[in-house]
DNA sequence: AGCACGCCGACT
DNA sequence: GTCGGCGTGCTC
């Protein structure tokens, strides 16, 4: 007789913990098994998964252990991966089942086989000479990839500077070795270039390629393909990390930057960490790659710290120039008398460019959820004096809020810097971009794409194939468009406005301008002729938009570390956010109160400075649940500490049956 | 007495 | 999460 400990696939907090259960010697009961076993007074058995075995049940439990029923033979996870999901546990303050989840596939096991239908444009594996640049990062991968030792890369390689080229030709080493890798892209519908070139390079039979669009079933079926070892490379978006494979050689995180890598589900993981947890554990020891023409400021800080790698790639494929980057300050338009959301220069521009039978892209930011309090004469914008971040304006009583630290002041009537009475909230008008645009131009056809355009499935890249092909002469669109797709035929890309994002209250609103205006600037004249990039803005001085502007990311990241010290935003911290939730308002309250007490009770004076009141969220009620959040500042080498608090914190509320849901989310993407 | 309902607590 | 047990309060 042997024990094995079992967690119960119960969404609940009260049963997150081990169950010991007995099981012949003659019986295949391993960790990672999914076993069935009798639970409580449930008449059927329960799905449940072994995280240990023991040789001896523990002393106290004696008379009152159970017999494992049975084991599921489709499902069976890893060592590797049980100890990832013990270290997400932790880290992310989830339940066991919840990690566990991420590994095991959704839905039944499918009757007859439903291979998924992908449309491939396979392309000819582009197969010519590396450019120095290339050589140099492959030589360094390689050796790596020899030693068979866990290490990370970092490639900064600008556009267009063949970075998928190094993906395909390190995978290649790492399948020829008998080894298997992932590659992650950002969004699977967006990036078929890159599935193609792989196919073309490996054939679709080794293969598996993840999206979105699966039905269960499929998924199901594709996750047994895996696990029995039928293929050797995974491509996919964020959860692909999780690919049942054994013996992972290598794993790419492509446009690494992303924020599409963090999960805005339970458990709230970044892919990266746990790309790094997979790679490091000694059952893989995997070499990591990630890419980037932006790298995000915490990574490239990292880098700088040996934790990557950095492998540079600055040359730009086949020497195609950069794009003429110009800025426009919307101030002196409004003093020359345009009030119209174009620029004279912008307004020149297009037709110019039109002209000449060339594409415009213009890119508009999502109307902002919150909007900011700005001066049209002088640029001023106001500003947390703690947080440093731009305050949110609340029209129900004209005040200012700080979104992260509750601070709050009256609206101000003039402009504090210049006296102007041009001051007031921004962020309304740009929705009729687009009709303004088709009345300009109206020999020319125009597209509008956003996220709320193209919810229906395969809309986006039939839109974004027609713009490709010539069928509409500018493209008017939110960041979706500035990702993927290679259009040949765009010769000027405009930004209506930079300030948008800029003041998104947001620590990495700086990092994410940058980011889109360099991307924006990677969609012109990827052709042979220079593309022209006008970016419109009311900070013409921000060194986000300067940086951006002169395509000088070491400037920028300087400069936003600078920031980041500071302030002691991340990466020199880690940024907490805990969403309670419930069915009464009181009910969500009570717990960011009882939690934001026990958090404190637990800190020292110093760590208590950096937590922030309780605050109800930005959106206080959705769907008839209300919310409330708490968001602290966590310091250097301490993570642990504060997960250990929140999960005691969580075990007391589950013990109390507390009438609200707490989901703990370490750097969010965004703070509701 | 008989039963519907809601709350509580244990689950290996 | 899920179940049975048990108390409360209503009806026959």
């Amino acid at each position: 007789m042997k024990y094995a400990n079992v967690i119960i696939d119960n969404k609940s907090n009260s049963t997150d913990v081990p169950y010991t259960y007995a099981f012949d010697d003659d019986m295949d009961v391993r960790v990672g098994c999914k076993v069935n076993v009798p639970f409580a007074r449930s008449k059927n058995d329960r799905d449940g998964y072994v995280i240990s075995l023991m040789d001896e049940a523990p002393e106290g439990l004696k008379g009152r252990i159970r017999s494992i029923s049975g084991i599921d033979e489709d499902i069976c996870l890893n060592e590797e991966m049980m100890r990832t999901v013990e270290w997400m546990r932790q880290r992310y303050v989830c339940r066991y089942i919840d990690a566990i989840g991420c590994f095991t596939p959704v839905g039944n096991k499918p009757r007859r086989t439903v291979r998924p239908d992908m449309d491939h444009d396979e392309e000819e594996p582009v197969t010519s000479e590396l450019t120095d640049e290339q050589k140099k990062a492959l030589d360094q991968i390689n050796a790596a990839i020899e030693e068979g030792v866990h290490s990370r890369f970092l490639i900064h390689g600008v556009t267009g500077s063949g970075k998928t080229e190094v993906y395909i030709r390190a995978a290649r080493k790492v399948v020829q070795k008998g080894r298997t890798v992932i590659i992650l892209v950002p969004e699977i519908s967006l990036t078929p270039q890159i599935i193609a070139r792989f196919q073309g390079v490996f054939g679709s039979d080794r293969i598996a390629v993840l999206h979105s669009r699966m039905t269960l079933a499929q998924r199901h079926e594709q996750w047994q393909k895996i696990r029995s070892g039928e293929v050797d490379i995974v491509i996919g978006a964020r959860s692909a990390i999780f690919a049942p494979l054994e013996n992972i050689g290598l794993i790419v995180i492509d446009e690494e930057h992303e924020s599409t890598y963090k999960s805005d589900y339970t458990p709230k993981y970044d892919a990266i960490e746990v790309a790094i947890k997979r790679g490091a554990d000694d059952d893989n020891s995997s070499v990591l790659i990630l890419g980037s023409a932006t790298p995000s400021i915490s990574t490239y800080y990292r880098g700088g710290q040996g934790i990557y790698k950095v492998l540079k790639m600055n040359k730009r494929y086949n020497e195609t120039p950069l794009p003429n980057v110009e800025i426009v300050d919307m101030r002196e338009e409004l003093r020359d008398g345009n009030r119209t959301v174009l620029s004279n220069k912008l307004h020149d521009s297009m037709k110019e460019c039109l002209s000449a039978d060339k594409q415009v892209l213009l890119f508009l930011n999502r109307r902002g959820y919150s909007t900011f309090v700005s001066c049209r004469e002088c640029g001023y914008v106001a500003k947390c004096p703690i947080c440093g971040l731009s305050l949110t304006y609340h029209s129900s009583r004209g005040r200012l809020m700080c979104h992260y630290c509750g601070h709050e002041e009256a609206a101000p009537k003039t402009c504090p810097e210049c006296g102007s009475r041009y001051i007031r909230h921004f962020g309304s008008g740009t929705e009729k971009v687009e009709e303004t645009i088709s009345e300009i131009f109206p020999e020319y056809k125009t597209d509008r794409i956003d996220l709320d355009s193209v919810k229906k499935k395969g809309e986006l890249r039939r839109r974004l194939k027609a713009f490709e092909k010539g069928e509409t002469s500018i493209l008017v669109g939110t960041q979706i468009i500035a990702k993927g797709l290679d259009f040949r035929n765009v010769g000027l890309v405009g930004i209506i406005s930079a300030d948008v994002m800029l003041n998104i209250p947001d620590y990495r609103s700086s990092e994410r301008t940058f980011q889109l205006i360099t991307q924006a600037a990677g969609r012109a004249g990827r052709g042979e002729e220079v593309g022209e990039v006008v970016i419109q803005t009311y900070s013409p001085e921000h060194y986000a938009v300067k940086h951006a502007a002169a395509q000088d990311y070491e400037g920028f990241f300087k400069e936003e570390a600078g920031f980041r010290q500071v302030m002691r935003y991340p990466p020199f911290s880690d940024m907490i956010q805990i969403l309670f939730t419930s069915k009464d308002q009181d009910g969500a309250r009570a717990g960011a109160v009882k939690w934001y007490d026990g958090v404190c009770s637990r800190l020292s004076p110093d760590e208590r400075k950096d937590v922030f009141k309780p605050q109800e969220a930005y959106m206080s009620k959705i769907r008839d649940v209300y919310r409330y959040s708490l968001v602290m500042r966590c310091g250097p080498g301490s993570r642990r500490r504060y997960a250990d608090i929140f999960r005691e914190l969580k075990e007391q509320d589950a013990k109390a049956r507390a009438p609200w849901v707490s989901v703990v989310d370490i750097n969010p993407y965004s703070f509701a």
